[in-house]
DNA sequence: CTAAAAATATGATAATTATCATATAAATGA
DNA sequence: TCATTTATATGATAATTATCATATTTTTAG
């Protein structure tokens, strides 16, 4: 997305309508009116990197719709580690569960870079749950999908060894966000988050990543993750 | 719920509206016609046992509710084991997720008691959710709740070990199934089955259930578990 | 640009957990 | 009933993973 560094009351003032990343959620259900609504009632914010846009136990009373950027959803375990339970990308929606449940959020959202978020209220999006059944359909969807994706995860978690579910994360992460021209991982986590996502401590995820590295899976220079052989890491990742 | 162990055709013919279990799901939303129209679509099953409901990966096209018993949901982990991904109990429905997605249930339900469930089609359970705005709101209610408690669930296999986990597991199983007169747990699952719950090996749980015994925590008799020493439990589930 | 702080890396060691072996107890079926 | 299978239990050992210590590199702030 191109952005020309408009003052922020001009980007406040962008319809929905015309932006593109409504197309990838929930949202595509909207028609021209519902969309010119939700343009007068939805805030705009710029979210630098490493910001919370919320956090784990508070009330947001509304959905945030990711127009620019990635963030981590996080939960705190009593451990005192951050587990990252799931990376969003922009065109996704946050808080639709905590909504819906009328519940705080249970999750923690930080910026892992500089975002564009819009904050719509909750008043509004179940106006257009009442009125527009294919939107709450979506929305339903989404969840389904989220769901299905837990549990799964979970049950990696829970019976995979720590170094199946690193090569399983970083599969995941080249595929979902994508790679640079020099074949590097788009996405650059800390090894403290990459720990954070698969839950092992520090230590041992780097030293993983050099094993790896000495096998020639993957290629570490700097912050740069490079995976060579994508097949041999998923048959680690099973 | 007293069964006289009348015939299946009878039992077929039981209306959904005199059925106490419906007030436990989503299905407390319906009216009487809509009930009546469930009582003609439904069929009635007895499920033993051990017994299979659905598979992963299997498409079911449709719902069940569980009239009475307790089943596991699974998924087979790529190491070979079963992993024990949530229990439902009466009152409960099956199938709610694989049937919004349109997608194959990714879970398999295998019963630990003998079941009485009914499975609903999903043409009438989509037909409910277009009229009537309560049961889908409940539906969708019943699934964020799910998926909260898949990602809770997620991050405690992530970041606990075992001991925790086991201890974590416990008190769940007393608080959701309660205890009998003599205390033990109402629920009784195999030494593998609880494996496969905290995605630990037979042996380890096992051996921690033996040490939890010999500090006093809890009481092993044949297939009884009492748990002696919530507190202390707890401290340790964190 | 440089000093300080933070992140990454690696070694040494301890703790946790899995695996394999084997014994005992309980459940099942003819 | 008894034999056979299955489940539970425990020991010995190996593999995995965490923790603590300490370099080294990278990033950040002044």
């Amino acid at each position: 997305m191109i952005n020309f560094a408009l003052p922020k009351t001009f980007f406040n003032m962008s319809k929905c309508d015309q932006c593109i990343v409504r197309e990838f959620s929930s949202l595509k259900a909207l028609n021209k009116d519902e969309l010119l609504k939700l343009s007068d009632c939805k805030t705009s914010h710029t979210i630098k990197k490493g910001e919370v846009i919320f956090e784990e136990g508070e009330n947001i009373n509304g959905i945030y719709c990711v127009k620019d950027g990635i963030c981590k959803l996080t939960k705190l375990s009593p451990n005192g580690k951050d587990h990252i339970v799931k990376l969003i990308k922009k065109g996704e929606l946050l808080g639709q569960r905590s909504m819906i449940s009328d519940e705080p959020v249970n999750l923690s959202a930080v910026a892992l870079e500089d975002m564009e978020v819009c904050f719509i209220p909750k008043s509004e999006v179940m106006g257009f749950f009442d009125k527009n059944n294919q939107f709450s359909m979506n929305v339903m969807k989404t969840i389904c999908s989220d769901l299905k994706d837990s549990d799964d995860h979970m049950v990696s978690m829970a019976q995979k060894s720590v170094k199946e579910r690193l090569a399983e994360t970083l599969i995941y992460l080249e595929e979902t966000f994508g790679k640079n021209v020099d074949g590097s991982l788009v996405i650059q986590l800390s090894r403290e988050e990459l720990s954070g996502m698969i839950g092992t401590a520090t230590e041992s995820c780097i030293r993983l990543l050099s094993d790896f590295n000495k096998l020639g899976l993957i290629e570490l220079s700097g912050k740069k993750i490079v995976l060579k052989d994508i097949n041999k890491l998923k048959k680690i990742a099973e």
